[in-house]
DNA sequence: TGTACATCAGTGAACGCGCGTTCACTGATGTAC
DNA sequence: TGTACATCAGTGAACGCGCGTTCACTGATGTAC
């Protein structure tokens, strides 16, 4: 017989699995209901460890939302570019990274979706002032993300109804989020889907001429 | 001197106070981290005296979202009517709608404003089965309320874009929480109340010809 | 190559605090006769 | 009109439990000489 010897996986991605642990257990549950226990729990190490990484719990509040925002970045960042390599036009780009969304949220592994951002919302009162302006710099950094393109469809396609750039750039957040809220208050993933694919019909309704 | 007898008011609306302390400190910090002793405090009672009126904190839950659900409909209902009044036209009627939705929202006093169905719907791991139906009853029933009013919408005027009603229907509601989500993140209350309008505009756009 | 020490990534047990809930009790009001 | 009892709308103190956090310690790995 060969020793067992204790499997000591190189786990310096135990933060990692800390924050993937919490991010599903947060936005599930709420930030408050979690306890560092079931956190600690899923990423198979003891509750004292959890403070090894992070000197408290509100110091996980802030990576997640950090790590969010970046993700974020990142995801939005490879549809703009791939829609820009797929065409010129501002507005077909919009359109077409408007179904990578819809495609992106389709494929979430058993449909189950929420934001961190909006969980944090939701609990403003329990995180300190880093957390909610880190919050503030998401949204306000989305909003500008789109608003330049919203300003270059509008040249190129005069829109059917006085539309404000930010408001337009606004409402793909304020619809992911609405769509998230609904999708999980009525049980059916699909509903973001459709919310998201419908408010790409409205994008081309008010700018696109037959 | 007249005799100091303690002032012992009618208050049978006890309830209803819990209930309103309570609505506000759930939607601005969740329901977790909203303490059975600052809702009886600001109730002005004891923290025993509020298990009188509820048998456990759970009861609170569902009274709250059976209470949000009658008065959502008591507001909607009298828009639909007050709109039904001002014109026969169905698309006129929705876009009078969406402006009282708009105003109502500008006028909350101090602008703070937050919807105690998505608090629930992201602590709903939180929350029993009862309270999960209810919940989705009532996204239900703002979706049926308006799914009606949008095909009578496309009949009258074939839409631009091909749209569903039942998904024009959820984007009242999504729109909304969703705005609220973007005004709350962003610390100002004018975005729900923007997100509204150019919500407005865009069924503008889809239905209505020059 | 061997030894001494330092650092890393945790563990296990204990801490005090605040929370939801219970319970015996109370003082004001309502009702029967 | 007075008295006895019932009900209403709570109070104050106590309960046990779970939580975030701390602390002394540990065993494996890395580094200096």
């Amino acid at each position: 017989m060969t020793l067992i010897h204790r499997e000591r996986p190189a786990r310096t991605d135990t933060r990692e699995r800390i924050l993937a642990v919490a991010h599903d257990a947060i936005v599930a549950k709420g930030f408050d209901a979690t306890s560092v226990e079931e956190i600690a729990a899923g990423a198979e190490i003891s509750r004292a460890g959890f403070f090894y990484h992070f000197p408290d719990k509100n110091a996980l509040a802030r990576a997640l939302i950090e790590r969010q925002i970046i993700e974020e970045a990142a995801m939005l960042g490879g549809f703009i570019a791939r829609a820009s390599e797929l065409s010129d036009d501002p507005l077909q780009q919009m359109l077409i990274i408007m179904r990578f969304m819809a495609e992106g949220y389709a494929e979430v592994p058993g449909g189950y979706v929420g934001c961190i951002l909006a969980s944090a919302t939701y609990q403003d009162r329990l995180f300190d002032s880093e957390v909610k302006a880190a919050n503030r710099r998401a949204h306000l950094a989305w909003r500008e993300r789109f608003r330049g393109h919203f300003e270059r469809i509008a040249l190129a396609y005069p829109p059917r109804e006085p539309v404000d750039a930010g408001d337009m750039a606004d409402m793909l957040s304020a619809v992911i989020e609405g769509g998230m809220i609904l999708a999980r208050g009525m049980g059916d993933p699909q509903v973001l889907v459709r919310q998201v694919l419908q408010a790409r019909q409205m994008v081309k309704a008010v700018y696109q001429r037959a």
